[in-house]
RNA sequence: GGGCGUGUAGCUCAGUUGGUUAGAGCGCUUGCUUGACAUGCAAGAGGUCACAGAUUCGAGUUCUGUCACGCCCACCA
């Protein structure tokens, strides 16, 4: 036991103990156990690349409730796994195909680029996975689940084939966020927005034929020019002129009830609607009343394309309405507004409102404008080329009125980055109405609660709009959507050749009717066209037999397997006769449609597996607030729909972890922490405390960090400009070096720094402090032996100990149960290290020397550094475990029972921390009264330290004090005279109500729990009057303060007579006890003075 | 524009139902190579609890308003 190192090695027991656990089998569970289940599923990370901090933080909340509830004897699953999360990672894996190797996804097909990324996806789930054991996470490995593995992709299917046939699915136009890049659908979610500097173009569009007195133009003004190639109308204000009377009132409004600051903004904005009123509403009515009359306006640029002249020729522009509509805005610029449905939000929704002006979509899904537009622009990018071509002819026509700088709101997909278009196209879409209901009911009921509570609110908030879930994706990885296409030739035979033809080819190939369901809407079956949702594997791979069948060439024909079989050769031929066409869904299902299965898809369902019905629900989900509404919401309602039941009865939402600026963290902006540099350099066991420090009530927590420089070690702060180098030169060496979370090392030779924060300096420091702690009891445990400890033998510092850690216990354990992990771990810490540490420990040097007192000094030390270390597992597990072990060796047995039984409650240590019982509170060890009397003593230690420190006395000196207090008092202290010796190198001469001050001393006086204590120390030989003048009557001064509060507020007759008698007589003996202190400061000042 | 949240020591944060002199860690000052630990020990300085009102005998804590900051949602031809 000598030769422990005085620092914890947490390298060594982390690579010690993970694997110790995990070949014992501690984190793995069957459904068979009898114990009660706890589970918890974890939010699984997605593939696309390394954990971040926030992982580290989520990931350990969860272990710590996990680990506590193993011990307190459930039967424990945390079920780990990965997300496919379709979009990020196809686009993480495009991006780097395309700076590698310099190839898109087209270049190596559907199959090719799918292959790429599952290579990409086991790379990094195994990465995950590595990164979530150093951590220390209790996982049940064996059960490691992937949403696109083949059991969640069966899920997926089932779900998605009983919302098919329940009527919850349906596919409609509707416009989507493109991105034009990656070329798919992404959900408002994944869509942020930028300010950029843009300009806001003012057009004119001729009228037709205008009449005398009417304008010849139309002036509407946009910031998307190219878009005017897909306009179907200009929209007015229907009554103008009562709107503007409406808005200039609304002004004046506001500006008599406005506070004064504000009076001069809101008068300037009357004031341009005046000017509005005066210059643009006369022209505005007439045209007004053109729309009215049914007038219409020329499309400038839209007409037919002459090759020779390479202009429009004239006549040829598309001509458009002019419709009345209240999105026009009044009083600001012209009053028009030109309407693109194809292409823009706002004028879509105008669009359902006059369907008569139909919509035009003139963009390919690349972003380049598409062959419904002159053949001179067709294949130029939307808001790049087809832009400026646009803003150039139409400058060239005389028709560009002006252009004004303006800073625009500009939406760019989360995924590539790129800027999105606004893209009507065909999506899946998945009804809300009910299932979002189901989900709101089960959080207002109480089924589900969310903690803390206000998240409530955003959760019901976003269900209750009830808006479709786009379901689909075009991309290629993920669930592909299970719907085939089926054209027939002849639209009135549909449903009955679908019946007739399909049902027997399909039943010969393997699939019966119930593993399909049709389903068709009036304008599809118009067109001859049903949507077949395929439920197995079996059922898809008839339908490609049948697309075979269909599709084959004459010569296939006659190879095929049909012929020679007359009845089937018949069917075949009749499939060929009367479907045109079988075609398969190309869309992908969103990722969160899989991630919504989660808690029931990865315990077995569809089947109805032992641990589906053991550990579902499960018991409280762990995660971050951004995803609340995208994961969560969509979890409960896929739990009610499949299960019926709730995937879980709690969710606890943590805290965010930003940068020192208070930004969030991100692999972009290079302000990310690695939590594998952390572990590195503090230990897995120092930042698990440190993040569970760090989780107060769902505060975001701001951490700064450092750079760590890998040539000389030095830190430096990583700043706004620093963070965004891809080379970092160290500001004391001067030699450059690359971060891991740069975006793009330039020199991939460049040693690699490590990103790190001074924070989690507590933990490794208090990790450090408990070592050597446990490390000294180790020492002194030497001959120990297991047996009984009477009650009467423990002395004031053991019964102390015990009450506080019977508290502690309590604590701990109900501040986890209500997941207020910083006061768990604030508890620990004060009581580790300022009780248990600073005084017991301390104090139990001095019994060792003592051989009568050492062994019931053992017993207790051996049994407060168990309860200890168990109370700290969750937290920090490796540590505990190491300590754990290394306790077994001296005290295999050990423990102690409550009060009165006068035993030990002797037991042998189990072999792993890990499956150790939680402590118990040993509720009749608690003491109110003993715990005062340790703070007598604590109090009277601090004044001889004080005195010493404050009187620059020698560390080595030894001094003498008395102490003047109540009789019992005195009977306690006196037997602690052996710590004062040893803590503070002092020894008391006289305890008591009589003893007396020696003639030249330096006093400290306290409220103890029988009237005020008075320490005096000699100094006979050490005296600094100076100081000590100083000291008391910033004292004298002090005491003043506090009575003159006191007194007035017991002069205040309100106070006497409403506030508790209780309280009152409180203060008044307060106050007795400050004049008594006040006096004996006095006394000494007074003694001072004669020097 | 709507919602949620936050302003407490130089920095990062605690402060549970209103009730002694508002706390911790880091940093700072002073003194210590004390036989567990310098990743440590002892002592100390440092705060008008964003601001203004209200309720109350009493407000960091409750209410109203103001200012500042953050996040989410909606919108911006």
């Amino acid at each position: 036991m000598k030769d422990l190192p005085s620092q914890y090695d947490h390298a060594a027991a982390q690579e010690k103990w993970y694997p110790f656990w995990e070949s014992r089998g501690y984190f793995h569970t069957e459904a068979d156990d009898p114990r009660p289940p706890f589970t918890i599923v974890i939010p699984p990370p997605n593939v696309t690349g390394a954990l971040h901090l926030g992982h580290a933080l989520n990931n350990t909340l969860q272990d710590i409730l996990v680990r506590m509830k193993r011990m307190q004897g459930f039967n424990t699953l945390w079920m780990p796994g990965t997300d496919h999360a379709g979009i990020a990672t196809q686009a993480v894996v495009e991006r780097r195909l395309l700076e590698e190797e310099k190839k898109t996804r087209h270049d190596l097909g559907r199959e090719g680029l799918v292959k790429r990324i599952w290579q990409w996806k086991d790379q990094y789930e195994a990465r995950i996975l590595s990164q979530l054991k150093q951590l220390g996470c209790s996982c049940d490995w064996a059960r490691t689940q992937f949403t696109f593995n083949e059991h969640n992709s069966r899920a997926v299917r089932e779900w998605f084939f009983r919302l098919f046939a329940d009527g919850k699915i349906y596919r409609g136009k509707r416009l989507v966020n493109w991105d034009t890049f990656l070329q798919t659908a992404v959900s408002d979610d994944e869509v942020f927005h930028e300010a950029v500097k843009g300009h806001f173009w003012h057009f004119k569009y001729p009228v037709i034929d205008p009449k005398p007195g009417e304008p010849t133009h139309v002036t509407i003004a946009t910031t998307r020019p190219e878009t005017m190639l897909g306009d179907t109308a200009v929209a007015v204000h229907p009554d103008p002129a009562t709107e503007i009377e409406r808005i200039i009132a609304a002004f004046e409004r506001d500006l008599e009830s406005a506070p004064d600051k504000d009076k001069a903004a809101i008068a300037a904005g009357r004031d341009a609607h005046l000017e509005w009123r005066t210059w643009k509403l006369p022209e505005l009515l007439k045209i007004r009343d053109m729309a009215i009359d049914g007038r219409m306006l020329e499309v400038p640029l839209t007409g037919k394309f002459d090759p020779t002249t390479g202009k429009i020729i004239p006549g040829t522009n598309r001509r458009i309405p002019i419709i009345l509509d209240d999105w026009a805005k009044v009083g600001i610029g012209s009053g028009c507004v030109k309407i693109t449905p194809a292409h823009d939000e706002n004028d879509y929704a105008v669009w359902q409102r006059h369907p008569e002006i139909g919509a035009i979509n003139i963009m390919n899904p690349d972003g380049a404008l598409n062959e419904s537009v002159p053949e001179g622009y067709r294949g130029l990018k939307m808001h790049t080329k087809a832009r400026d071509a646009v803003v150039a002819d139409m400058e060239a026509a005389d028709l560009l009125v002006r252009v004004e700088d303006r800073v625009i709101d500009l939406p760019h997909s989360d995924r590539s980055k790129t800027p999105i278009e606004p893209y009507l196209t065909d999506q899946w879409f998945m009804k809300m109405d009910e299932l979002a209901q189901t989900a709101m009911d089960a959080v207002t009921s109480g089924r589900v609660k969310i903690t803390p509570e206000r998240y409530a609110k955003g959760y019901l908030d976003w269900l209750s709009e009830k808006r479709d879930w786009p379901i689909g994706r075009q991309l290629w990885w993920g669930h592909r959507i299970p719907v085939w296409f089926i054209h027939f030739r002849n639209p009135d035979a549909t449903l009955e050749r679908l019946e007739s033809v399909l049902n027997p080819l399909l039943a010969h190939y393997g699939c019966n009717r119930d593993e399909i369901s049709v389903t068709y809407d009036v304008k599809d079956l118009r067109r001859g066209i049903v949507k077949v949702c395929t439920k197995s594997e079996s059922a898809e791979s008839a339908f490609r037999k049948l697309k075979d069948l269909q599709e084959c060439t004459q010569e296939e024909w006659r190879h095929s397997e049909v012929i020679g079989n007359l009845q089937l050769e018949q069917l075949c031929l009749k499939l060929r006769s009367s479907i045109r066409l079988i075609q398969q869904e190309d869309d992908v299902l969103d990722t969160w449609f899989s991630s919504a299965l989660w808690p029931h898809s990865t315990l077995g369902w569809p089947d109805e597996t032992p641990e589906l019905k053991r550990f579902y629900p499960t018991s409280v989900l762990i995660t971050s607030r951004d995803i609340i509404t995208l994961w969560v919401a969509r979890m409960v309602l896929a739990g009610l729909y499949n299960v019926g039941d709730v995937p879980f009865h709690e969710v606890y939402i943590t805290p965010k972890i930003l940068d020192g600026y208070g930004e969030t963290m991100s692999k972009s902006k290079g302000n990310g922490v690695d939590p594998l540099d952390v572990i590195e350099k503090f230990g897995a066991d120092a930042l698990r405390f440190g993040l569970a420090y760090l989780t107060t009530d769902t505060q975001d927590v701001k951490l700064p960090v450092e750079f760590e420089c890998p040539h000389c070690g030095a830190q430096f702060p990583q700043t706004k400009k620093n963070r965004q180098l891809a080379r970092i030169e160290c500001e004391k060496c001067g030699k450059p070096f690359s971060t891991q979370w740069a975006e793009k090392p330039d020199d991939k030779a460049l040693a690699r720094g490590a990103v790190v924060s001074e924070r989690f300096e507590l933990g490794r420091n208090f990790a450090n402090k408990l070592w050597n702690a446990a490390r000294f009891a180790l020492m002194n445990l030497e001959g120990y032996t297991p047996g009984a400890v009477a009650d009467k033998d423990l002395l004031l510092e053991d019964r102390w100990l015990l009450s506080r850690l019977a508290t502690v216990t309590q604590q701990v354990t109900d501040s986890l149960e209500r997941y207020r992990y910083a006061d768990a771990a604030r508890t620990l810490y004060d009581f580790a290290w300022n009780e248990f540490c600073s005084f017991y420990v301390e104090m139990t040097k001095a019994r060792f020397a003592v051989p009568e007192q050492r062994q019931t000094a053992q017993q207790v030390l051996a049994h407060a550094l168990d309860v200890l270390m168990r109370l700290l597992h969750p937290m920090m597990p490796f540590l505990t475990e190491e300590v754990w072990q290394l306790l077994a060796q001296v005290a295999p047995e050990r423990g102690l029972a409550g009060p009165g039984s006068g035993t030990t409650r002797l037991a042998a240590a189990v072999e792993s921390v890990c499956i150790a019982a939680w402590p118990e509170a040993d509720v009749g060890r608690q003491d109110v009264t003993i715990e005062e009397q340790f703070a007598d003593f604590q109090a009277v230690l601090g004044a001889v330290r004080e005195i010493r420190q404050r009187q620059n006395i020698p560390p080595r000196e030894e001094v003498t004090f008395t102490v003047r207090c109540d009789a019992r008092t005195a009977e306690l202290l006196r037997p602690m005279q052996p710590y004062f010796t040893q803590m503070a190198r002092a020894t008391s001469t006289a305890w008591g109500p009589g003893a007396a001050a020696p003639g030249i001393a330096a006093s400290v006086t306290h409220a103890g729990r029988h009237g005020a204590m008075e320490v005096h120390v000699d100094l006979s030989r050490f005296i600094d009057v100076a100081a000590e003048r100083k000291r008391l009557e910033k004292e004298r001064d002090n005491l003043n303060k506090q009575i003159g509060g006191i007194e007035s507020k017991l002069a205040n007759k309100n106070f006497v007579d409403r506030a508790p008698a209780e309280l009152v007589q409180q203060q008044r003996d307060k106050l007795a006890d400050l004049r008594g202190q006040l006096s004996s400061v006095a006394t000494a000042l007074a003694k001072l003075a004669n020097r």
